[in-house]
DNA sequence: CTATTTGATTACTCATAAGCATCAATATAA
DNA sequence: TTATATTGATGCTTATGAGTAATCAAATAG
């Protein structure tokens, strides 16, 4: 064990009083104690040590050179430790910390800029981490605790989690800018029929594909897939270029100059809706004042 | 006062041993004491603090986010506290800290750079301020406690300071090197009575000069004095040009290549001592050390 | 189910920090 | 000089609170 094992703060506090003040008396009362127990607790100190902080001629009380430098090594831990006491408050209140973000590319657009916005105006010592993942990505993540939170295209979540809608978004057709159909004109996805697509990839989201499918069977017939992709800038090209129609949620369209026009499909019954996910248990208290700001 | 100002060290330990194992009955093991008093010196601290820093349910012990931060934190500070003890031990010692010296100019020709060499063999860690002074500065400033030990040329000192001889030197003329007497044909002060003398000044040191007019006493005559200065380089400039003849401290030859050349005073009486002197109650442990080994 | 392991709780003991009265040494005043 | 005041240190007592032993409640394992 080490030799400082039996020093207490209060050592320390008592120190630093003695070394301002210079004077054990003044000292004591400047600590609401009395002088004999002050002298006492200072001459441990200097014994658990094992050389003296003070040389006192009886009449006049100086710091050695060790008792010098202590007191300003002292005085900056004891600052230092209170400071460490603070932080784990506002670590506690989540006031401060770190928040790690999971979402899908479309969360971007407008709902997680939004949410970050009014979150930091509350909490603006709250770091993050972003990272864009997909749907199954999030929940892994989730579940090895390696995010505090996802922002998914999904209805179903395992029993550990914790979710919220936070988004629930119309569809809209993507189209070549010189395509005869235009907004006016559309009235049915019967229309489209003859038209090849460019969607989702599966894999991507399961529930999400399904939703899009389910908009095909309504109207009668199975699309024409000819490419599947996961990049919203990618749909966007194929279609500028000719190579089929595609179906995005509407708020995808923002934050793209691109060679296509949109229609939003507001007489279908089909909407996707963006989920907020996390781990019930996960305890980082920044994690419930962002739940709260949802 | 502060929230922290009950808390004590021995929180610290206590916290930062449960913090390790997570193991309440564990950590009381390896603290040799019993486990009910470490769970209520920990919800102490958590009270204190007023926040949680695990989080414990009867069968699991983890940290809080604000309890993984302040685990960092609090190893670290008592880590930099025992650091600071050690110093504080060393300087003590006169193994560390710092020693302000003060010199006469010659004495940096061989006893100084001498002395430090020997020094630091034994205590490397000591730093040293150099400063180059006249035989009254140095006493003043040894006063006024800005200097821990001078190293001058006097005999006298007042009662606060101690003092040791540490270089007693004879004395060398100092002539042109074209000048007609050589160390062969030279046999007594007398041979000199027509020259004329570049000399220290008075007031660089009394008893020193009194000390050369000493030898021209001896030798009976007084010296045709031209000039006066207290710097070796301009002596030898001085003489090499023909201005004069001098009279240093034989030690004072080392280190310069002028046209000058030297005669060793081995049968004049006359010697010149280097003292070194220091508050006899200057507490820097270092300069005991210094002592020591001069 | 029972046995085991966990941390929390309670009542008690004992170590010790703090307080009081006093002392020795020194400086100041008369 | 003596008397007085002020300094930190010391001896003794007290009270706070850290530590202990026994026990409890909850969760897990067999």
């Amino acid at each position: 064990m080490l030799m400082s094992n039996q020093i207490e703060l209060r050592h320390l506090r008592y120190f630093l009083a003695v070394a301002e003040t210079l004077h054990f008396r003044r000292a004591a009362e400047q600590l609401y104690i009395a002088q004999p127990g002050l002298s006492r607790q200072i001459k441990q100190l200097e014994e658990t040590l094992g050389y003296p902080l003070f040389s006192r001629n009886n009449r006049k009380v100086a710091l050695t050179p060790a008792g010098e430098y202590l007191q300003g090594e002292a005085a900056e831990i004891l600052q230092r430790l209170e400071a460490a006491f603070h932080h784990g408050k506002l670590l506690h209140e989540g006031m401060a910390g770190r928040l790690h973000f999971g979402y899908v590319g479309s969360a971007m657009q407008n709902v997680i800029p939004e949410l970050l916005l009014r979150f930091r105006a509350d909490f603006p010592n709250v770091r993050y981490d972003l990272e864009a993942l997909d749907n199954q990505q999030q929940l892994d993540r989730l579940l090895s605790r390696d995010i505090d939170i996802g922002f998914v295209r999904m209805e179903k979540f395992p029993p550990e989690l914790d979710h919220r809608r936070v988004f629930v978004d119309t569809f809209s057709l993507v189209l070549p800018q010189d395509h005869p159909l235009t907004p006016e004109t559309f009235t049915s996805m019967a229309q489209l029929k003859e038209e090849t697509f460019i969607l989702f990839a599966a894999g991507y989201s399961r529930p999400y594909f399904e939703r899009v499918m389910d908009i095909f069977d309504d109207a009668g017939f199975r699309p024409n897939i000819s490419h599947r992709t996961v990049h919203a800038t990618t749909i966007y090209r194929l279609v500028e270029n000719g190579f089929g129609l595609s179906i995005v949620p509407t708020s995808l369209q923002m934050g793209y100059q691109l060679g296509v026009k949109f229609i939003e499909l507001t007489t279908i019954p089909q909407r996707t809706t963006l989920s907020a996910v996390w781990r019930a248990d996960n305890e980082n208290p920044a994690l419930n004042n962002l739940i709260r700001v949802l």
